[in-house]
DNA sequence: TTGTAAGCGTTATCAC
DNA sequence: GTGATAACGCTTACAA
């Protein structure tokens, strides 16, 4: 049983000093061939694995990035968004040799402290932070003490936080004009929080749209809810239950979009003929929805990626400016907005 | 600015000793109330954060469950399972005031050596495994070095090591039976990798249903892949060209039976008319596909809690014997095996 | 090329 | 109640 073996250990049995040791371990070139070999013979031996911890401890970086999950963490990993922007994040850290650590303790406390408790404790060398905030206090946290971290979604004020986005007013806009070049006129827009810059983002290239269309944002055809089901449910039956009922909605996440899909189904409306439905995300769910839904790819998997790519760069060059990313989006086409499309020629499927 | 603040710095301001300041921290209760205060305001003016890795390394203890994804995380983080035992997971963790380590470094070494780094670098105080292959290797790294884990999936010889799982053996030939109560007499199995228990468990349940109607299984109507949509994909065109074609699939994971599905629908067949598939897991998508699919409830959910709490367990009391728990089966019937459901009395919905 | 020794920031064991 | 002091297991000047 070797379990407590450590450093010490096999410079005994090697009969050289822990240095050495350290040094064989590190891959130091000036270790003699000979002394290198019989050092890894004894850890071999006794089956010796170096405590990462006291290795952080000196080195001051752990190797390891966090990943801060908005509080409601349930709810978080249902948004299929969660697992594909991680897939991206962890294809890069495992490139660069970088472990992951998912902040789900410290319930009670607020988002700043988490992400302070995450950075200062040292378990971490930098942060990706998965939701942005109008004014967010996690903006100054970062600020006033120089954690490495890459927001995904655009902050309020830039200054000094790396960040990847989207263009989501571009983006937005693009599927709005997409469902006015259909001859929609009444069209509905269902969103998250407003809290969220996301929401306001794709709301505004929502408006842009209607605007260059000479038409006016109508109040009554704006939802705002949380990013589940459910709150597309619900939007979709205060849209349908207006004098004046859009005959399509923008919804700013897929998982809205099924929501709305299915209060119109069961209300008896036929998608897209008496209603056209759009999202965003296209999630692997948009696909076989039915009829399949027309969404907004907004290339989450990249999204990860490049946060990833940026936080180790700031890991790397802390004093750096900021850097910051667009990622593309891409338009498509499926059947639930009203455009026909012939079977399995759908666009950028 | 207070990056570097530590211990030393607050015991000095407060004009305490940092055993005092640990205390103090630990909410030892012989600690003087007034003391107790002025190192605590201390902290707030330095804007104080606990080392947490110094702290792990004498504690001997980081409060942090591990989860040992399989070697192509990608792949794995692309079925949805994954994101649904985390969230069941980190719901128990977060609990527990436990943070979550997923390991991704380390590419190219093989599980066992993952395992074990993760382990014994003590970075973490157990380990969730995520799958259990015939004859593990990761069994024996487990029982040597004492490392606290729960298995998800059987293994392959329980003895000495904590597991959760299914009883899949059940509950493969509870969907099998009910594919032989609508009549079918010609049924597929499509599987993920034999090298997995959980493969030749469902095999079994299979295989039990059938003899028991006395047929026999037939090789040719067996096809085993990776647990991902192409899998399903093959399986299902390998199935159709044969001569004597079955009229019913069982797919050992939704992700499967989607492939599958959408193989048979794309050669012309009808689901379930010429056709009845059903899955595993009951993911999201599984409601939402079309038609919608029957598939058995796994209770994925549960299974990431119950994983959680008999890991706290065991990091808690090492020495207890391994405790192992079967999360419940349900057969979810919707349209995709042919027995008509009315619309919004599917079972188990 | 290798060894010695001083940390890294905590907690734990003694004292007082 | 509180303070020295010695670990925890490793890395890294600085020596040799």
């Amino acid at each position: 049983m070797s379990m407590g073996t450590n450093i010490k250990d096999v410079a005994h049995r090697a009969g050289v000093s822990p240095s050495t040791v350290s040094r064989v371990l590190a891959h130091n070139p000036r270790i003699s061939r000979e002394t290198s070999e019989r050092v890894m013979a004894a850890m071999k031996d006794l089956d010796y694995h170096p405590n990462a911890v006291a290795r952080s401890l000196v080195k001051k970086s752990s190797e390891t990035i966090g990943i801060l999950i908005p509080s409601e963490i349930g709810q978080f990993l249902q948004n299929p968004f969660f697992p594909e922007v991680l897939r991206g994040i962890a294809n890069i850290a495992q490139q660069a040799g970088y472990d992951i650590f998912l902040s789900t303790a410290l319930q009670g406390l607020d988002d700043g402290e988490r992400l302070t408790q995450m950075a200062r404790s040292k378990r971490v060398d930098g942060v990706i932070l998965m939701t942005a905030r109008v004014q967010d206090p996690l903006l100054d946290v970062i600020r006033e003490n120089g954690i490495a971290s890459v927001l995904i979604g655009r902050p309020a004020e830039a200054e000094g936080v790396a960040w990847v986005n989207n263009d989501n007013r571009k983006a937005a806009y693009d599927v709005t004009a997409h469902l006015l070049s259909l001859g929609h006129r009444r069209i509905g827009f269902i969103g998250g929080s407003q809290e969220l810059i996301v929401t306001l983002d794709r709301l505004a290239g929502y408006s842009d749209a209607l605007q260059e269309h000479h038409l006016v944002v109508d109040p009554s055809l704006l939802y705002f809810g949380a990013f589940q089901e459910e709150a597309g449910c619900d939007g979709m039956v205060r849209l349908l239950a207006l004098a004046d009922r859009p005959s399509a909605v923008v919804a700013s996440d897929d998982v809205l979009a099924f929501g709305a899909m299915r209060a119109a189904g069961e209300l008896g409306y036929r998608i897209p003929e008496d209603m056209a439905i759009t999202g965003f995300n296209d999630i692997p769910l948009a696909k076989l929805a039915n009829p399949p839904m027309t969404t907004m790819n907004v290339h989450i998997y990249e999204l990860g990626q490049a946060a990833a790519r940026l936080l180790l760069a700031q890991i790397a060059h802390p004093d750096a400016p900021a850097p910051n990313q667009l990622i593309e989006h891409e338009l498509v086409v499926r059947r639930s907005c009203g455009a026909w499309i012939p079977f399995g020629q759908e666009i950028g499927v």
